[in-house]
DNA sequence: GCAAATTAATGATTTATTCAAG
DNA sequence: CTTGAATAAATCATTAATTTGC
């Protein structure tokens, strides 16, 4: 019997984009598209064939992984800020607190705009202008620090953000009209099964998540 | 501006299965398959479908939940039967230990067969006959109960499956020859993909994991 | 017996972790 | 070290079982 590792055997190589293809990936993420549905995701890769070969799974692994790493180091990021800030703000405040960098009973919050995972740190969870409007127990209203309600590519309206357990539950109506469209290499990358995308609204609902720091 | 809550809006229903449907999904996680590739959902489904409705994400769901369930009630059930032990055969050697009943510094490792989900106990982490063969920090040779691992010829496909929101992406290389064909009431009792397993091996080597109790 | 209320199972998604290619 | 690829774990949400008061 013979050892056996976790490398796949023979696989031919690994997709790797080109800067066409991640200039445009990355404009797409920056625009706010977060979790593509299955028709973005093919339109996508439509488009992107293009420029080189490319499959739907490189797409849906690279917004799955870019958006996972990028708040990885955005969570680390805020961290230090935050004991940062505590330093500066809230020692005056929590007098009695004897270890001033610590930041286990840190009750600030850190607020989560998913849509562009904008954060905000809002120290004791109170209100800070430009972030949250009106808290009451049950519902939310936010208010984003750039107007990206009148944006023309990506038309994000009735956006709404309450919590939802530990995390931050956002609603918004998207239309997706302005889809990449694919004109030269239609058919390459069809998927098998007809598809249908309802979950765009769903999509904004349920990945939003506040980070527990 | 109306509140939204995360209930989805009048989406049909979710799948239950039917009782020949159940059966016949046990019956093949019974005999060993926990990792179907696209191909084998899309017979799984072909062929549940005679019973009901069903989809191809609903196998792929099924399979991964009862896994995931079966592993953890298995783990559940051997982790008390590691204290039970461990009051029976560590308290002699581990004089020292005040709390007897305590599994913190528990040396005991769960080994793990990935193809039959079978787990066996090695107290200490040490060897044990039929079990693991060799385990070394990296690499661990399994020797299975059954012999699994004979493997025939069908081809490493590369295809994978992936189920996104409400939709379906399946990615396979499209080779016509192998894809099944699904007319509507087909081949009832066609024994219609092979249980041998191509991916028990490729399980084997992503999947093989030792739990830390 | 039988619904309303509660709890347990389990289907469906998302997030975290892992491994290896380059 | 970065990141594509893949799986496992955690979580959410809905259905089925079960209990409870009448």
């Amino acid at each position: 019997m013979q050892v056996l590792k976790r490398e796949k055997m023979a696989r031919p190589t690994r997709w790797s984009p080109t800067p066409e293809q991640l200039m445009f990936l990355e404009e797409m993420y920056r625009k706010g598209l977060r979790n593509p549905n299955a028709t973005q995701i093919q339109s996508i890769t439509c488009h992107l064939s293009s420029f080189g070969k490319i499959e739907g799974k490189n797409v849906f692994y690279w917004f799955q992984n870019h958006k996972a790493r990028d708040r990885q180091k955005l969570k680390k990021k805020l961290l230090a800020q935050m004991n940062q800030q505590q330093i500066l703000v809230q020692y005056p405040i929590d007098a009695h607190s004897t270890t001033t960098t610590s930041n286990s009973n840190n009750n600030n919050t850190l607020f989560h705009c998913p849509s562009t995972d904008h954060y905000q740190i809002c120290p004791g969870g109170l209100l800070q202008e430009g972030g949250i409007k009106e808290a009451s127990s049950q519902v939310m209203t936010y208010v984003y620090p750039m107007d990206l309600s009148r944006s023309t590519d990506q038309n994000v309206e009735n956006c709404m953000i309450r919590p939802y357990g530990k995390d931050w539950i956002v609603m918004m109506n998207i239309t997706p009209n302005n889809l990449p469209y694919c004109v030269d290499r239609p058919l390459k990358t069809l998927p098998l099964f007809p598809i249908t995308t309802t979950d765009d609204l769903k999509d904004q609902t349920t990945s939003s998540t506040s980070l527990s720091l």
